[in-house]
DNA sequence: CGCACAATTCAACACATGATGAAAAACATC
DNA sequence: GATGTTTTTCATCATGTGTTGAATTGTGCG
């Protein structure tokens, strides 16, 4: 590893500022908030701490910055909601796993997962997240009832996220995509509109 | 609030010990393992950070016996494996309801499940809590195929024990547990016994 | 009553953390 | 080439954290 000894700026353009920002999506997500530190993130993105400061600011707005996905929801969502709610169930499924997997998405996500399951942040992306972002999109899929069908989806989606994610554990990190779609899917579109007590 | 200034042993004979692992749950199972300091335990118990020490070692010594919860897994397990797989779904959901309802062990539980959320112990935990305590439970109640089935159901536990105890989602928390049941035992029973792809 | 032991606080330490500001190097522009 | 701006490191600060050891107080026993 070569020392670099000398302050001011280095040669050439690297992107030094995106480097920072992927570390330390990778750290929130693996570590949450309170387990990241600056020092932590400057070294695996191989500068200064105080360069983290220079980009980002505080703490906080690093971590607001790590939580920026590069993906609209909404885009993700509409052809989920497109057909209603027959068959809503795997096409949600799909979805999910769609954005979960792509490698440009998932350390923003694990990192708001993290943070969410943590309570590193306070309540306030808890309660401002999942209410605001996720309960109007599920509720166009649900046949009816939404106040009994969408926390019972949710349960399911964050048991998915968390045990193939999250925690990862390796029985259904492992599950393939196709498998677990056929699997999951029909209790998703029960939920969503099968006969419930 | 008295200020006790005085350096020495109290009157009377108080159970300090409890009081401060008392404070030490509660603070693990909200904030976990990093997000609880000595000192905030400690003044949560109205006591000394030395006396903490005292008591239990270091702060790891400390999480290793909040996670101490009063009870056997295997005798709350045992009704649910009892009769086998039929009818397993809605025995093992009321089983878990009846022990995270139950508020001298919930403290301890949330500790352990944010604690596993939130990667704060490290993946010891993870790694030695879920396939070696829940697989071989949860192995005497599925048809078949335990390699496919047991992940699954334990995706749905997971997310039913985040949604309505950790992160406590308002429509989940508020479910009467005999809707829950109903609602939720048959998708259990499924993953248990059901046809699967 | 004296003594040994347990419980409790005070004082302090080493180390870690987020953050600030100045110095230095590279680059772009005139 | 000179200057202004951007990038980067060094040095440092205030504060917080886990932890240790000594001093003090209360209790139980002989």
């Amino acid at each position: 590893m070569t020392a670099r000894a000398s302050r001011g700026r280095r040669p050439g353009a690297p992107d030094t500022r995106a480097e920072v920002l992927a570390a330390a999506r990778a750290s929130f997500g693996e570590l949450g908030f309170r387990g990241t530190t600056i020092r932590s993130v400057a070294a695996a993105a191989g500068v200064d701490p105080a360069l983290v400061h220079h980009y980002f600011g505080t703490k906080d707005d690093l971590f607001v910055a790590a939580l920026e996905i590069p993906v609209d929801p909404r885009e993700v969502m509409a052809p989920v909601v497109a057909d209603g709610p027959d068959g809503a169930g795997e096409r949600l499924l799909r979805a999910l796993l769609g954005v979960w997997d792509d490698p440009a998405i998932q350390p923003g996500l694990l990192a708001l997962a993290r943070s969410l399951l943590g309570d590193d942040s306070g309540p306030m992306v808890r309660d401002a997240f999942i209410p605001v972002v996720v309960g109007p999109v599920l509720a166009q899929i649900v046949a009816d009832r939404p106040e009994d069908r969408i926390p019972l989806v949710a349960s399911q989606i964050i048991g998915l996220v968390v045990a193939r994610y999250v925690v990862a554990l390796p029985a259904m990190a492992q599950m393939p995509a196709e498998d677990l779609v056929a699997r999951m899917g029909p209790v998703l579109q029960h939920y969503l509109t099968g006969d419930l007590a």
